[in-house]
DNA sequence: TAACGGTAAGTTGTTAACAACTTACTGATT
DNA sequence: AATCAGTAAGTTGTTAACAACTTACCGTTA
């Protein structure tokens, strides 16, 4: 029917967010808070104080801390609340050899499963990146580096994995890497291009140069992050 | 000082739990409850009936909820409350594709790292395997099947890789496999001499040895898993 | 007959109050 | 001075009640 589908398309077009929880809503505050450093580790992160500020009550806020606490942002202990948790060196040093692992495992799924319009989206958020790296909008290119290697994940379609990048390393990947490049502002330079490159490979659809450039990357990232946020401590080069 | 010394240590050995939360209980027991198939998939949870059959309030068995949720073994949609999961041979087979990647990696991390008491363990392990498997204790069997595995995992030293584990690959793993023992008892007859050779590539520290092994026992098992629960439908054969 | 509006029952989302616990402080005791 | 019991303040854990939403049912209308 002609009707239904202009209908249907129409509707498709209307109410992207149909009305989400309380819960939610906190939840995505104060991640927020936290990665962007307005909340800094070892804050304590107090049940009501937080209901109060959001205008909700502790019911959401422990919901939220939960989830946070499962990204790896805070740290509840019982009968003694919520902290925000320090990253340490051990930390990001396991969140980037878990990373790199399943970040290869992604991009060599996705390189078959990836479709043309998320290719486009990629284009899009590399040249939003390099523009906002040359502006030196620093927060703003650490979104767009977390929304890229979303795409990838994304396009393996394993649901899984993608609860792995959503829900294990995300958070907290976010949260240093932004502090570290707030603090060396030339981390994200050589970003641009090797981003660029491995969507070039995901379009060639080449698996094994696509998983080689993943790997390049990350490791040159790790790098360039243990030396400006660790250096002096031991900081544990990688195996590969 | 030696009262300090003997006072610790007699506390070690006490208070193994100190006094959980009722969330953790109901946790517990629900998990317990939907892998043994008490709960069919599809079968609705409604919070006031779990609440009223645990004796406890709706807030404990909401926090239960969410991490089962976590864990894939219920579905919770907004205002429309929680149901089991039903597992495809889609969900079997991201489960394992993802095992597979994470469990050679964890063991290859565990060859370096594991202790002579885990090693110990191991083997107390398998053998109480080959006994219940030989009692055709199936439920007792497979429980510590899943210890194995969970050994290996913890013995790599790697909290996030833990937690892949416990939060998302355990709970659907321990589910699907006890209903398919249940249905086919010649599943696991193979798995006893796999633990064994894997304990043993791992007491070497043989790392290329245990990686293989460990890839070979979990395509197999793979394999016998598929065949008996979703033969007929395309099963999917996994790429190496 | 099929589509529509209204209503009632039952569910979840959220709140506010109470119970249990942790922590810091105070003052007595050795 | 150091230790310890007692206590008070503040926190989280849990509960029960209220609000908002979903769903099914039922009679009406075209």
């Amino acid at each position: 029917m002609d009707e239904d589908q202009s209908l249907t398309t129409a509707l498709r077009d209307l109410s992207p967010a149909p009305r989400t929880s309380l819960a939610d809503e906190v939840l995505d505050r104060l991640r927020q808070e936290i990665v962007r450093g307005r909340f800094r580790p070892g804050h304590r992160l107090s049940e009501s104080m937080l209901a109060e500020a959001f205008g909700v009550s502790r019911g959401p806020v422990r919901e939220a801390l939960a989830q946070l606490q499962q990204e790896g942002l805070v740290k509840v202990e019982r009968h003694r609340g919520a902290r925000v948790n320090r990253i340490s060196a051990e930390d990001v040093g396991e969140l980037y050899e878990l990373r790199i692992d399943l970040e290869r495992f992604a991009v060599k799924r996705a390189v078959q499963l990836v479709t043309d319009g998320e290719l486009a989206r990629m284009e899009e958020v590399v040249s939003a990146y390099a523009d906002a790296v040359e502006r030196d909008a620093v927060q703003e290119a650490v979104d767009l580096d977390m929304e890229f290697h979303g795409l990838i994940y994304k396009a393996a379609r394993h649901t899984r994995l993608y609860s792995c990048w959503t829900n294990l390393l995300r958070s907290q990947i976010h949260a240093f890497v932004l502090s570290n490049s707030l603090a060396d502002s030339s981390y994200m330079a050589p970003c641009v291009s090797e981003h660029s490159k491995i969507r070039g490979a995901l379009e060639a659809r080449d698996r094994e140069r696509a998983a080689e450039l993943v790997d390049d990357h990350l490791r040159g990232a790790y790098e360039r992050l243990v030396r400006t946020s660790f250096e002096g401590k031991q900081a544990g080069k990688m195996r590969r």
